[in-house]
DNA sequence: ATCCGGATCGCCT
DNA sequence: GGCGATCCGGATG
């Protein structure tokens, strides 16, 4: 009669792989939308953080008005135009860090914003790092809300995002059917083109305004 | 639920 | 000098 698990969780705490630099260099609308369901993961001196990717934005390179690149190789865009496979922190708005993965190769500057993760481990050191947030969803709903709550910060861009303090690990796949495609939120320039992906449903995607054309992924 | 203004500052024009 | 790949709190319907 001990108390063995009763139930099969063991999968679920299983850690999957950090994604190979290969998994990046692709077109970066595929990958933006590949990253829903993988695991992002910041270990800091305060503990781990992970949660399950379910919103992201594909930024294309120079050719994409919305796209950091398009200022050209600055000290900001440096990462930016880094290999596949790295991170890419920047600050905004005088206040908010926001993280990218690196796409394509080397010196393409196009990457994956990621808007939101659902939140799996270090749920305590998130809430403390957001006293703010009154309801679950508010930690991680928002690009700067999840770096508030994993704790990431502008010395953690340009590096592997294979190896700590940020590591992106394969998780639980996410069938077609169950990813929405949207406009870009918060931009001004190539507004509607339909770079946005969201897991269908997930209470931790943020809000998609009433307007904005919606549809399923089709691969 | 949706809209609006303020906070705050590094970076490019 | 002005503008963000944002967040938050307060006002309004």
């Amino acid at each position: 009669m001990t108390k063995r698990d009763a139930a099969p969780s063991a999968r679920r705490s299983r850690l999957g792989a950090p994604l190979a630099p290969s998994f990046y260099d692709r077109p970066t609308e595929l990958v933006a939308r590949e990253l829903l369901g993988a695991v992002l993961e910041c270990t800091t001196p305060e503990g781990v953080t992970r949660g399950r990717i379910v919103e992201t934005e594909a930024y294309l390179g120079d050719h994409d008005d919305a796209c950091h690149a398009v200022a050209g190789l600055t000290r900001r865009t440096k990462d930016l135009f880094g290999p596949p496979g790295i991170s890419y922190v920047y600050f905004i708005y005088g206040m908010y860090w926001c993280f990218n993965a690196v796409t394509r190769e080397r010196g393409h500057g196009s990457a994956v914003l990621v808007r939101a993760v659902h939140p799996t481990d270090g749920l305590p050191l998130m809430h403390a790092r957001r006293p703010k947030a009154k309801r679950e969803r508010d930690l991680t709903n928002g690009p700067g809300k999840l770096c508030l709550a994993m704790g990431i910060v502008g010395e953690m861009s340009g590096r592997s995002l294979r190896t700590p303090p940020l590591m992106i690990r394969a998780g639980e796949p996410v069938a077609d059917d169950q990813v929405i495609v949207t406009p870009r939120i918060g931009i001004t320039r190539a507004a509607d083109w339909p770079l946005r992906y969201l897991v269908r449903d997930d209470p931790f995607v943020s809000a998609t305004p009433k307007h904005f054309q919606q549809r399923t992924w089709s691969p």
